[in-house]
RNA sequence: UGGGUCGGCCGGGCGGCCGCGGCUCCACGUGAGUGGGGUCGAGGAAGGUCCGGGCUCCACAGGGCAGGGUGGUGGCCAACAGCCACCCGGGGCAACCCGCGGGAUCAGUGCCACAGAGAACAGACCGCCAGUCCCUCCGGGGACCGGUAAGGGUGAAACGGUGGUGCAAGAGACCACCAGUACGCCGGGCGACCGGCGUAGCUAGGCAAACCCCACCCGGAGCAAGAUCAGACAGGAUGCGUUCGAGGGCGGCCCGCCCGAGCAUCCGGGUAGAUCGCACCAGGCGGCCGGCAACGGUCGUCGCAGAUGGAUGGUCGCCCCUGCGUCAGCAGGACAGAACCCGGCCUACAGGCCGACCCACUCC
RNA sequence: GCCCCGGUAGCCCAACGGCAGAGGCGAUGCUCUCAAACAGCAUUCAGUGUGAGUUCGAAUCUCACCCGGGGCA
């Protein structure tokens, strides 16, 4: 699980996100990340958007749990990037009948690529 | 033993590790906060949003029309379109189930296609029968004018059913029994209604989930209600109006009441942050009492989510259930996630537990 | 939170409660042509979103559910 200062909370931040940053992709899930080197350095903001494409809100709500926990464990990747890092998970239909293992290792490889330099 | 009917309940359990949200306590810190401990943390439907209420605001919650809802009776409930019991009708051998179940003679209007002679105070197509006339192979046949609803055929439905008397042939024309209607009296029930007796005319189609009529109920909006605090900005043009009243409360209309000096359109500009509401009540559980029951009363006991990008997850072990299986094991375990709260209804649902009752067969 | 529409053939869409269903585009076949397009003729494709009810009879009326779309705050 992450904390409250780990989440996004706006629309405009999820906007910068998928607006502005890099991108990468799998078949369950894709991941939006931008930093900016000039802003002033905070804590690594995540947002999670899980649309009815995926299932009913039991299937969504856990799609969303697995993620945000998945994604603590990436948190140290982002805390290095210079400012401060904004991160966006958009979860496919697919994710609804993926396992957690699976969805990890989508999200870590889709992670390496957008944060590699 | 087999089949069936009804009601109630559960909705995997225990533990380890890593995490999340609320409340609270302790330590450190001027403070923002940091660290640690304790405790609570989704459902029977949280769902659909189909009803009812609480709560809040809208003049004081007022009248009429329109509109909407309900529709056997009695009770329960804060209230209801809910629940319980009973009545009536239908289904089932039965337990039991199903029913938007007021009014169509006694307000009025409308509809009943096709078929059929005729479809609503009906109707002579075939048929049956009398009379007159004509023909005749003396069996009868035809035409005209009448009588007739017993029979045929049509239809979802044809103006009581069966048997007899009667008649030229027939007919509730008359008789017996049966069905049904209305009225009166008696008896039972709080009531819907039921039972009995008598009389009447002998018989009156269906559809109101067609318009409608009758009885009863309903003011409007909704927690983005509403309240407090903080913060931002910039006004201008035109028209109407200031007790001769614009506009608003007010939602379809009218009346009435109240507020009332601004309002409408266009151009331009700004904000959308925090706190409260916000979780302790028609409350859950257990015992006793009243009641056929729904439910009510009383005593004891418990404290039970409160987020705001929105908290219950991840992982491992043992047990339970189901399926596969060369009995090592493998795979799976429903429907579904609170958003102001509560009472119902409806819908979805793997599997399991408990209780009552009915029918059939067998044994004692 | 409150409220309103719609669902009929592969597609677009009609249908006073009455023979169960009109039309267009399409598809198939034939004619025309050397071949095709165009044109003409014919045929095919529904059982009306699902389930119940009212009625003699339902796409139509009523109720519940499913799906799709839209509006207001």
């Amino acid at each position: 699980m992450l904390s409250t200062v780990n989440r996004l909370t706006d629309s405009d931040g999820f906007r910068r996100a998928v607006r502005s940053g890099r991108r990468a992709g799998s078949t369950t899930l894709v991941v939006h990340l931008a930093w900016d080197p000039d802003a002033d350095a905070g804590p690594p903001q995540v947002g999670f958007t899980v649309s009815k494409a995926v299932g009913n809100a039991v299937t969504r709500t856990r799609v969303k749990r697995r993620l945000r926990h998945l994604t603590r464990e990436h948190l140290p990747q982002l805390e290095a990037l210079p400012g401060r890092a904004a991160l966006v998970v958009r979860a496919l239909p697919a994710s609804a009948e993926a396992s957690y293992s699976a969805l990890g290792a989508d999200l870590g490889r889709t992670l390496e690529r957008v944060s590699r330099p």
